[in-house]
DNA sequence: TTGGCTGCAAATATTTTGCACTGGC
DNA sequence: GCCAGTGCAAAATATTTGCAGCCAA
C-alpha cells in the first residue's frame, strides 16, 4: 500500500502515472526534495544534483522544480527575498518557522488551521483553496551564538 | 496627538524625524501606500506616480519603497509569483486573503494570532519577531463571474 | 550652500525560453 | 525510432547600483 512505499518511490510513480519519463537527473532531484529537511533552494539542490551528474543544467532543475509543483508534489515556499525554498516532503499546506539569522526553516506543530479557514469561508465569502503561515524568528541555535 | 493626523502625514513625519528630505516624489509615493486599500505593487505604484510627476523613474519607486520598509512603515508583502505587493495603510503583521483569480487583496478579521505565536515560542524555543498568514482563495465576485 | 535625492542607464539576480541533440520508453 | 527531456545560451523579468545634475533644508 501507499503507507508502504518511500516519498521518492511514491513521486517518481506520480511522474509516471502522468506520463512523464522518468530520467537520472529527475530521480536525482525528487530524492533531494523527497530527503532533505532543510526545505532547500533551487540553488542548493542544483549544487547537489551536480555531484552525481556533472553536467545538468540549472534549467532543468527549474523545469523539474515546475512540474512537480504542477502535479501538486512540490510546495513552493515563496520567500522571495531570497531565492525560493521548497517543501517536497509534505507538499500541502502548513506552518513553517524560519531563523531570520541563519535561514533554517522547521516545521512546528500546529492545529486548528483548518478551523480558521472555514471560519474564515464564512465570514468573507472566499472559496478558500490554499494558505500559508509562517513565522519568523530566531532558533535557539542562533540565540546562544549572538549572546 | 497621533490620532489627529493622517497615516499620510505620519509617514511623512516619521521620514522628516529619521532625517531623510521630503520630495514631491517621496510624497506622492507615500500618499499611494497610505491611501489605497488594494495592497499595490511597484507597478502599479509606478503607473500612478507618473501621473503626477511624469519624469519620476522606476528607480525611485524602488528607493522609497526600501526606505519605508526600513523604518517600518510599509510592510512587504511576498508574494514572489507575481511582483510584489505593499501595505502601507497598516504595516504590521496581519492575515491577508488574495483572489487567485482576480489578485485583490483584502484584510480579514481574525484575531488570536499573538496567542498563536506565544504558544509558537514555548513550544519551539525560538523567539519570534514576526509571522504572515495569507489565504489564497476566489473572491465572491470571481466566483460570480466563473458560472 | 551642500549633500541627499532623482533619473537615466547599466548591472545584477533569478527564472524562462529556443533549439539542436540525446536517451527513456 | 519517436518524441520528451536535456543542456547550453540567450531572453525575459524584477530589482539594484553608479553617477551626474538638481533641489530640499
Amino acid at each position: 500500500m501507499d503507507t508502504c512505499i518511500s516519498r521518492l518511490d511514491y513521486m517518481v510513480e506520480r511522474l509516471k502515472e502522468k506520463g512523464f519519463r522518468i530520467t537520472p537527473q529527475r530521480i536525482a532531484i525528487v530524492e533531494i526534495l523527497a530527503n532533505s529537511c532543510d526545505h532547500p533552494g533551487v540553488d542548493q539542490i542544483y549544487r547537489e544534483v551536480i555531484k552525481k551528474f556533472p553536467t545538468t543544467s540549472l534549467a532543468t532543475v527549474y523545469k523539474t522544480i515546475t512540474l512537480l509543483k504542477e502535479i501538486g508534489e512540490v510546495m513552493e515556499m515563496g520567500f522571495g527575498d531570497e531565492c525560493n525554498r521548497y517543501d517536497g516532503k509534505n507538499p500541502h499546506p502548513h506552518p513553517h518557522i524560519m531563523c531570520v539569522k541563519c535561514k533554517s526553516i522547521a516545521d512546528p506543530d500546529l492545529s486548528s488551521l483548518d478551523e480558521i479557514s472555514r471560519e474564515l469561508n464564512m465570514e468573507t465569502g472566499y472559496k478558500i483553496v490554499s494558505h500559508r503561515l509562517d513565522f519568523f524568528g530566531v532558533c535557539p541555535d542562533c540565540q546562544k551564538s549572538s549572546e
